[in-house]
DNA sequence: AATGAATGAGCCTTCATTCAT
DNA sequence: GATGAATGAAGGCTCATTCAT
C-alpha cells in the first residue's frame, strides 16, 4: 500500500496530532518516533523531515495542544466581564476543569508529564503561554480576596485552585478509565463529572473564604 | 562467610539507597544502571546480581523508601486516639504534609514520576502498602462529616486532601529549591513552611465542612 | 520550449559551478544534495534529475572544472614553441601553479581530495584529461635532461615538479587564509606569491639539474 | 562461535590497530564502527564501550600510530649527533621516507586524510605531536643554509622537504599497489625505493643549496 | 519539465543484560 | 560470590533517492 502524495501540510497536521497524543500519554522520553509516526500514517523519517528533530517536535506539540484547548475552552468559562468576581472566579474554574477532563485535548496530559520528567525544552514556552491564564484568575482573586488579598495569599489560593483541579480532574479521568490512562486508579469512587465540578468549586470557594475571614480576624 | 554475606547486605542496603533517589529523581524510564550503580559505588553488573533486574529494584526500591518514610512520620502525627476527630484530621494531615516535604525520604518521589509514567509495576504494591493510611483518613473523615458521610463524599474530601496537600508541597518545594527539583517552578510565592501548613489545613478544613453544611442543608 | 530549454541548461550550468565548488572544499562523501542544490538555488531533486546520480554530477563537475581552468591557464604559461626547453618548462610549471592557486576554479581541490579518498569515479577520466599535461612536461624535460633521461628519471623530474607545486601552492593557500582551506596550516611563513614562485622553480630546476649532472658523471 | 573472555588491553588494542588502518584507508567519515570492529573481531559497541564515541578512538588511534611509527623509525635516520649538518639532514629525510613507506603504519595515512577532510579533532594534537620534528628538521637546516637562513627561507625549505617526501613516496606507494591504495596511481614509472630515496635527497639537497647560492650572490 | 514530499537504508550511540572469570 | 568485559536490540537522525503531481 503506498502512501499516497498529499499536502506537507496535511502530514504535519497528522504528526502534530500524533504527537501531542503519544506525548501526552507517555512523555517525552518514552515515545519513540515509531510510535508517533505509525500513528500518524508518516515514515519513520518524518518527524525529522517536518520538524527537524524530536524536541523540535515536543515544542510544536505542545503549543498545537494547547492553542486547540484553548480555542474549545475559552477561559472565562460562560461568564461575563460585568459578572460579579464570585461567578467569574467559578467561570474560570469550570473553563480550567473542562480542559483538563477533555478527552481529546493532550495539553495538560503533557504538561503533567513534563512537571514529573522535565526535558528543558517546554518551560519558558508554558510559562509564556499559560501566563495570561494566571494573570486572569489572579485579577479575580484579587478581588474575591479583598482587601486581606497579599502577594502570597493570592498565590496560595491560585495554587490551591491548580492542585484542585489538576488533582481531582486526573483522579476522576483514572476512575473513568480514560483511554489516556493507562491503569485503573488507585482510589475509585463513583461520582458524575457534573457533580464533581460542583464539589470542586464549592470546595475551592469555601477554602478561599475562610482564608480570608481569618485574616480579617487577625487584623482585628 | 559471614563478613561476605554481611557485606553483601550493606551493598544491598546501599543499592537501595541509591535507587530510592535516582527513581525518585528521574523516574523509572530515565534512571540508568550505571546512574544507581554509581551513586552507590557498585558495579554495574551489581543490581541484576543482587537484585535479578532493574524491574524488581524498583519495587523493592519502593518498598524501602516508603517504610522509612512511615517510620520517621507516624501517621497520626501526634494526636492520640482519644482526641476529637478534627484534631485527629489534623494529625494526619500534617503528618502527610511531613512526609511529603522530608528532603531525605523518596517515597512520594517515586509515587510521583509513577503517577506521571506508570511502568505496571508498583499499582498493586502502592495500593496494599497505602490502604492503612487510607483507611485510617477514611474512618476519622467519617466521623468528621458526620451524617451526610456518603462513600463519594467521603472519597472526594481524602482526594481533595491529598491534592492539597501533595499540590502545595511539591510547589513549596519548587519554589525552595528543593534538590530534588530539576529547576524552578513556573510560579512563586515566598511563604514559610509552617503558615504554608496552617494555610492547607484551614483551607482543606473549610472546604469540608462547607460540603457538609451543604448536604445537611440540601438534606432538609 | 526554447526558454524552458534553456532554463534546464542555466539550471544544469548553476548545479555545476555549485557542485565544483562543494566538490571541491568538502571531497565527494562530505558533500550532500542540499549542499550543492542550496547553493544553486535548485530543488534537492535536481541533482538526479539533471545528472541521474551524485556519482555522475561528480565526474561532470570534475569535467566541467578542469575545462574551465585549462581555458584560463593555457598550459604553456606564456612562452612560445621557439624558446629553450628551459624556459618552456618554466612556462608549464608557472602555468601550474597558477592552476593551483586561483581562487576560482575547483578542479585541483576536487582531485586532490579524490586522491586521499578516492572514490574510483575518476580515475579514468583524470588520466584521461591531463594526458596531454604530463606528455607536454614529459617531453620538454626529455629535452632538458638530454642523453640520461631514461623513463624513470623523466618520470621522477615530473612527479617532483607536481610535488612542488601542489605542495607549496596548498601550503601557501593555507598559509593565505584561502577560503576553500577550512583551517589554518599547521606551519606558517610570510612569504609572497611572486617570491613563491621563484623559489619553487629555482628549487625544481635546480634539483633537475642536478640529478642530470649525477648521471652524466655516473656513466664515466 | 562466542568471543572469549579477554583483557580489556588486548581489546583495546586490537581496536586501536583496526581502528588505525581503517582511519588511514578510509578517512573519519567513510570508516564506520562495523568495518572498525568487524576488522578488530569486535562488536558494534566495543567503540563506545571503550573509547566513548567514535571521535575518541580516533584521536587515540592516530596517537597509537605516531607513537608506533615513532618508535620504530626513529628521527635522526642513524645519524649522530656529531655528524656534519648535511648528513644529519640525509638522516632526518631518510627516517620520514622510512616511516611514509612503512607499510604496518598509518600515522601518515590518517594525517593525509585528515588534511584532505579535517574534522577538527587532531589539529592541535597533531601540531603538538610533530613540533619536535619539525624543530629538529629547522634546526639542521639553518646550519646547512649557514648565514641566508631566514624564517622564511627555512620555512620554505622544511615545507620543500614535506612535498618532496609525501608526495614521492605517496606516489611510490600508487605505483607499487601498496594494499592501502585502492586503485593505481594515475602515472606510473618503475623505480625501487632505494633508488627514489637517493633521488629524492638529491633532488632536495640540489635545491637547498641552489637557493642558498642565489641568496648569497644578491647579497652580493 | 520540474519539484516538493516522502522514504528506507544505514549510521552512531545508549543501555539493560549476560558471560567468563 | 562478585565483577569487569562484552553484547544485541533499539533509538534518533542523515541523506541519496524515488514518487506523484
Amino acid at each position: 500500500m503506498k502512501k499516497q502524495r498529499s499536502d506537507a501540510l496535511k502530514t504535519r497536521l497528522r504528526l502534530l496530532e500524533a504527537a501531542s497524543e503519544v506525548f501526552g500519554r507517555k512523555g517525552f522520553w518514552s515515545a519513540t518516533h515509531e510510535d508517533i509516526c505509525g500513528k500518524a500514517n508518516a515514515n519513520t523519517a518524518a518527524i525529522n523531515y517536518h520538524f527537524g528533530s524530536k524536541e523540535n517536535l515536543y515544542i510544536e506539540a505542545w503549543k498545537y495542544s494547547f492553542k486547540k484547548s484553548m480555542e474549545k475552552h475559552p477561559p472565562e468559562g460562560g461568564a461575563l466581564p460585568g459578572d460579579p468576581p464570585e461567578k467569574r472566579l467559578r467561570g474560570r474554574i469550570l473553563s480550567y476543569l473542562q480542559r483538563i477532563a477533555d478527552p481529546e485535548t493532550y495539553d495538560i496530559d503533557i504538561m503533567l508529564k513534563e512537571m514529573a520528567n522535565p526535558t528543558d525544552l517546554l518551560v519558558e514556552i508554558i510559562t509564556a503561554t499559560t501566563e495570561p491564564i494566571e494573570r486572569g484568575f489572579k485579577s479575580i482573586l484579587k478581588e474575591v480576596i479583598g482587601k486581606g488579598a497579599t502577594k502570597d495569599k493570592i498565590g496560595f489560593c491560585y495554587m490551591s485552585i491548580l492542585c484542585m483541579c489538576f488533582g481531582q480532574m486526573l483522579h476522576f479521568r483514572f476512575a473513568s478509565e480514560d483511554t489516556r490512562m493507562q491503569r485503573p486508579s488507585l482510589m475509585t469512587f463513583d461520582i458524575k463529572v457534573e457533580k464533581l465540578v460542583d464539589y470542586i468549586i464549592e470546595f475551592i470557594m469555601a477554602g478561599i473564604r475562610s482564608l480570608n475571614e481569618t485574616s480579617k480576624r487577625d487584623k482585628r
